[in-house]
DNA sequence: ATATCTGTAAC
RNA sequence: GUUGUUACAGAUAU
């Protein structure tokens, strides 16, 4: 059927020549660290950097979606063109033929009635922004900080939680905690542009990433409109771009603590002079500053923060960004950070719940899963709900969430438990344990039996600090460049 | 040991 | 119908 479907070994051939390429790049990035690199074009678009870009745009789930040609990776895969296609591809690109069509709008519903608007581009248009991600990451990589987590490999969230867990252990008391407004949207095109220009010189790239930037979106209405700020929120180099416009922040922060607060005798002469020590951690638009100081301290830096966002077209939420002391706790990534006396002790620890929201909002999911009309069968209804709850655990299982853990097992044991009984209408709770469940209250249905989370162990993992290597750390194996 | 596919979480 | 990045887990196949 595929005539020309690109086989195996020349795949892994350019996986390998382009972690090569990488490599170098990222080794070249940090060896002079104010370098502009000036010839990676032709990286963009080499045949082998625009096959891996495929490979990556192939297997994503969005396969399935078109953008506003129409056309899924899966229907051009399955025609059989897709060297050709490259080919073409790459032609336009060197020819500088190539324009970037407008972003598919599709909004879809966040938590809690709020709408998040998505830019869906073209499946061409997703290799080529594929493609220059393979080159621009590792070149930015090398210039991103450490207290940076979110989109950035080898890096969790989980990561970022264990940073403020060892620093709300000492005597980062006060959350400065802050949300960015409509971060994606809001980003400056100029202000983006110029840092992208820091260490790109390339024109042909420089325009590339301009023009995913402009390239407009049809809204679900069909009409065309043009993208003044932002960066689509679905491009495949977005994230990128998002953590280097947000990288503004994690250098202002990195620059008070290099100049000031580097060394424990520094840090705690000011201290003693009554002045504050403070750390941002970021994950993505959401981040949090841990001070120790007093409120005040926290408060100030709430404007300097806006300050140095506002360049870049960035605002603070109003209502999002606050200062609260550990004693009342904040909400990060999912998780409840609060302090809570250790038990028979009188020492506060720093400990990480599953938040009020995550649970409600798993407790509502699971209920939609056992409602009467949602499953054929138990084995079906059971695989639904045992990969909900195993991914739900194994996100929170980094933290104190033994008791939520339990709770959940209850919950949903008793939901599906209902959810059988109505099926055998007339037995009665004794007769159901006696006849369906094994042993008495063992849910199972053709050998597969209900996830039970509070058999999920909690592990509490350490601060991985300044110590997270990138994919490119290690020189690789003879690469062909 | 490779590779498919599904799912969860964060944003 | 729902894109993207990152991390993790499970199932299947050879």
């Amino acid at each position: 059927m595929n005539t020309d479907a690109p086989n195996e070994w020349a795949l892994l051939r350019a996986e390998r020549r382009v972690l090569g390429i990488q490599t170098k790049l990222h080794r070249w990035a940090g060896e002079d660290r104010s370098r502009r690199f000036d010839d990676v074009f032709n990286l963009v678009a080499d045949p082998d950097f625009l096959l891996v870009a495929w490979e990556r745009v192939r297997s994503n789930t969005g396969a399935r979606t078109a953008g506003v040609d129409g056309l899924t990776a899966r229907q051009i895969e399955a025609a059989g063109g897709v060297l050709a296609m490259l080919d073409d591809l790459r032609g336009r690109l060197r020819s500088r033929t190539f324009r970037p069509l407008p972003v598919r709008e599709r909004m879809i519903p966040k938590s809690e009635g709020k709408l998040r608007r998505l830019g869906i581009p073209t499946v061409i248009d997703r290799i080529v922004q594929a493609s220059l991600k393979l080159v621009l990451e590792p070149i930015f990589e090398q210039g991103f900080r450490p207290c940076s987590y979110g989109f950035r490999p080898n890096r969790r969230a989980q990561d970022a939680l264990a940073e403020i867990h060892h620093f709300g252990s000492r005597k980062y008391h006060w959350v400065l905690e802050g949300d960015i407004e409509a971060c994606f949207d809001t980003i400056d095109h100029a202000a983006l542009m110029d840092r992208v220009r820091r260490r790109i010189a390339d024109k042909r790239v420089l325009a590339l990433v301009k023009a995913f930037c402009k390239a407009g979106i049809l809204t679900e209405l069909g009409q065309q409109q043009e993208t003044r700020t932002g960066t689509p929120q679905g491009g495949i180099l977005s994230p990128l771009l998002a953590n280097i416009a947000l990288s503004v922040l994690d250098d202002y922060f990195i620059q008070a603590w290099q100049q000031t607060m580097s060394d424990h005798n520094a840090r705690y002469r000011r201290r003693g002079k009554g002045l504050a020590n403070w750390r941002l951690t970021r994950y993505a638009d959401d981040w949090v500053v841990m001070v120790a100081g007093t409120r005040t301290d926290a408060e100030t830096l709430r404007e300097e923060i806006a300050t140095v966002l506002a360049p870049m077209g960035l605002r603070l939420s109003e209502t999002k960004t606050r200062v609260v002391h550990l004693r009342e706790g904040l909400d990060f990534l999912g998780y409840h950070i609060q302090w809570r006396f250790k038990r028979g002790t009188n020492n506060r620890h720093v400990y990480t719940y599953p938040s009020k929201k995550a649970l409600t909002s798993v407790k509502h999911r699971i209920r939609a899963l056992t409602c009467q009309k949602a499953h054929p069968d138990l084995a079906t209804l059971l695989l639904g709900v045992n990969s909900l709850l195993r991914g739900w655990c194994h996100y929170f299982k980094h933290g104190s969430s033994s008791g939520a853990f339990g709770y959940l097992n209850h919950y949903t044991w008793w939901r599906v438990a209902r959810w059988i009984r109505k099926r055998h209408a007339g037995l009665s709770w004794r007769e159901l344990r006696r006849k369906v469940f094994t042993d008495g209250y063992r849910i199972v249905a053709d050998g597969i039996e209900l996830f039970n989370p509070a058999t999920v162990a909690t592990v509490h993992d350490r601060w991985r600090g300044y110590h997270i290597p990138t994919p490119w750390s290690q020189p690789t194996s003879s690469p062909t460049a």
